[in-house]
DNA sequence: TTGAAAGCGTTACCAA
DNA sequence: TTGGTAACGCTTTCAA
């Protein structure tokens, strides 16, 4: 592979021209221009990337940090994260954690390493690792972490109280409540708001009624399966469509009717909820992505101070309530 | 930052013996071991992982170009991916290409660059490309191109074959077919297909039955729309669970039976699928997603002939059949 | 407008 | 078991 010696060589020129040329700078004659680029053109030359991120000290390339591309949240907040890389010509590196605390720590070595210039917290389940990560370079979180890092977030405790009053105004009294990881920064701020939304109510929960660690439609069905042993809450709030749809299916298949003898909630707001007529939390997850990507590159650049924000989420009622 | 240099004066050894102390070389003394090891603590030392690429002519990240990442089919495939690459301590970096030719053709940079050691493609609309491609690194593709690149792919015309000859067997006379995107490789393989077995069967199909472009739940409603306005074939073969899904809850609104009024088929057995206890074609999607990394990652070690192969769908009979 | 040379931070070869 | 030094391929500063 030709590099930028060889060019320079064969043109007749040094280095810094060819280098020059390479980066569109003005102050070299248009014959020796002309000269290089038929060169290149003959070498089929192509810079070296490694080359130019070492040099400059930077590489374009942003990391994010997920658990798991294939839940529909972070897929949906990949996308918008890649819509503003291609725009403003960056490199997108996903970081799949699967939720497991070693390998969050591992991503910090990306930044420190200068493979990426910041990093998309996607969710994390030891936010003090924030605090030596902002250290070691730009970050932007996608959760509440907006005493450590600037955060860009839904208001999922809102969320979870909408979801609340409107079961209790469908005439709920006992409620139940389906998590997934309950140790991520989403999974603490639905459990609180649910905690605080029932010291100020007349609605029951109980510890019974109580499941996490659910991600799948099948998980749902077996939570179905454990829940028809006891007595059912008169609604469950569950953090994710698809989880609900496992559910319903199950307690359908069991003569279980809802909303009549339960009341089911989702969130996110995928197909599968409108094929369900699940009600459930609509949530503009991929423009969360966006805005998280172009605040990082603002920052990155130093071009504006870097601000948290709190998205406003929208219930979507259908037939599951 | 520190870098080798610092540690290496601060242990007052030489860079080549922290070099090997990094990299777990042996023939270095416990004791000089030691003391680059207090010394790295010390200042925090983190090596910079561009000059390593650099120095070592590879970047362990693989890349995977795919149209969108929110895609169910894709984003599969990049959790496939992305296991393997975290098992096997290797980076992802996800193109989007948006069908876009200029930017399918811009990934290969990345390739040329040596930022990325292989490349896997998701799908691409210009195979022409994968011949300048393979002279650039290691590709191996999720598509039939294996004329051209090593290609990991499922028989799709086998499982459209399966669909037709279970609705036949169902009793179906009329046949009718809905696809995505009618021009990409799997949109022509499926038609292909679809043709070619009403050739040798007495199954009917006409022209007032078929539809393209269907992507989403919401078309599927829309299509059931048009259909109802004509006489409904005995079956349907749709491309996509969700446009499925979408054309069931349509006719089920409007009264229609299925499958005693239409027989419908999906593709993919993505949840909405089990909710809706569709029939339809499982593949093994992320299970694809690890065989192409694995390809990829032996092929660009060398350890083995690169190999095509075909894998084989299920086909999933439920209750619209 | 051009070129020489000093980085950037590693690895790896060759001697010792 | 160690160290010196030449790569790796580019950018950037300083002089000319």
């Amino acid at each position: 592979m030709a590099n930028i010696s060889d060019i320079a060589k064969q043109a007749g020129v040094s280095k810094s021209t060819v280098s020059r040329v390479l980066n569109g700078h003005k102050h070299v004659s248009k014959e020796k221009r002309r000269i290089i680029l038929d060169v290149m053109e003959r070498l089929e030359y192509s810079p070296n990337g490694n080359a130019i991120n070492l040099s400059r000290g930077k590489t374009n390339t942003i990391g994010v940090l997920v658990p798991r591309v294939g839940h529909p949240f972070f897929h949906q907040l990949l996308e918008g994260i890649g819509l503003v890389c291609m725009e403003r010509n960056h490199t997108l590196l996903v970081i799949q954690t699967e939720h497991d605390p070693a390998k969050e720590e591992a991503s910090m070595q990306y930044l420190r390493d200068k493979r990426i210039d910041g990093l998309i917290i996607g969710a994390i389940s030891q936010p003090q690792l924030l605090e030596t990560m902002r250290t070691v370079g730009p970050v932007v979180a996608c959760e509440d972490h907006q005493d450590i890092v600037p955060s860009l977030f839904f208001n999922h405790g809102k969320a979870i109280t909408m979801l609340l009053q409107h079961v209790e105004e469908r005439g709920a009294k006992t409620v139940g409540l389906c998590l997934g990881n309950p140790d991520s920064g989403v999974g603490r701020v639905r459990r609180e708001a649910f905690d605080q939304y029932l010291k100020t109510s007349t609605l029951c929960h109980g510890i019974q009624w109580y499941a996490d660690r659910c991600y799948s439609f099948e998980d749902g069905q077996a939570l179905a399966g454990q829940l028809l042993t006891i007595d059912l809450p008169d609604a469950i709030i569950v953090g994710n469509d698809e989880v609900a749809a496992g559910l319903i299916d199950q307690f359908r298949k069991d003569g279980i009717r809802v909303p009549e003898d339960i009341a089911i909630t989702g969130f996110d707001d995928v197909p599968i909820a409108r094929a369900l007529e699940i009600t459930t939390i609509r949530q503009p997850v991929v423009m969360l992505g966006r805005l998280a990507a172009e605040q990082l590159l603002s920052d990155a650049l130093n071009q504006s101070e870097s601000a948290s924000s709190l998205l406003e989420p929208s219930l979507m009622i259908r037939q599951t309530t």
